[in-house]
DNA sequence: CCCCTTTTAGGATTCATTCCTAAACTATTG
DNA sequence: CAATAGTTTAGGAATGAATCCTAAAAGGGG
């Protein structure tokens, strides 16, 4: 574990923020400025290669990282593309996958909303 | 509707196929070699904005689109990328929404698997 | 320390998608 | 029809997230 990646890992574990890579990169340059871009994309994909932390793929933007292991939902703002993390009520996608009589390996579930702030702003 | 959109949203509606933006311009330019990529992605940008088609944004590949016009799961493989629709069990998400106490506008939920082709291409 | 492997910085490159502009259509109206 | 005003297109340039490349630097195990 490189100081490098250490960094990039810790500013993610340090908040339940749902960054993106330039957000990351730009919070880690604060710390370590010779810090390159190449860098942080190279190590987001193996930390999220190694389970450590969760990619999120979003809607025209760029890519979210989360450091939650644990597959669960997302809220998405519509307007703004803040994310929030969600509980999925036990076993609410069995009846899903038991339709399909096949293995699932994994889901992605993001439910889209206004949030309160830009509901707010747009009155 | 301008003859280049009616081809473009026929195309979509002719097969249940999950098509990115380059395989429908290739399609839609056997038909009309002047089409230009640019008014492919414009009007299926207008496609979606209008409802009358889906976007689906992939993980680590261009978006597809979708003729169904109602929100439903996909079941995406994993390996080969293949999309395909799933029906959602009448009320599914239903407590999910229940526990936010406010509105969702729309979902996205993906089931990701390994297709039957390449579970045996595999062996 | 020394050798070998891995990782980095920095910048070039890729690729999906969007943007730009002049020319080609489309309506509408007289 | 013909003039005019508003859209849409073709074609290519531009953008932006993400990846790739290469020589130099850093690990790390003995």
């Amino acid at each position: 574990m490189t100081r490098q990646r250490q960094l990039i890992y810790d500013i993610i574990l340090a908040a339940p923020e749902h960054r993106t890579a330039e957000e990351i990169y730009d919070l880690a340059r604060a710390e370590m400025p010779s810090l390159a871009r190449g860098t942080v994309y190279r190590n987001l994909g193996l930390l999220v290669r190694d389970g450590q932390i969760r990619k999120l793929e979003m809607a025209d933007a760029p890519a979210r990282y989360d450091r939650e292991r644990e597959a669960h939902p997302h809220l998405v703002c519509q307007r703004c593309g803040r994310v929030e993390d969600l509980v999925l009520p036990e076993g609410l996608l069995d009846p899903l996958e038991k339709g399909l009589g096949e293995p699932v390996t994994g889901y992605d579930l993001k439910l889209y909303h206004i949030c309160p702030a830009c509901r707010k702003a747009a009155n």
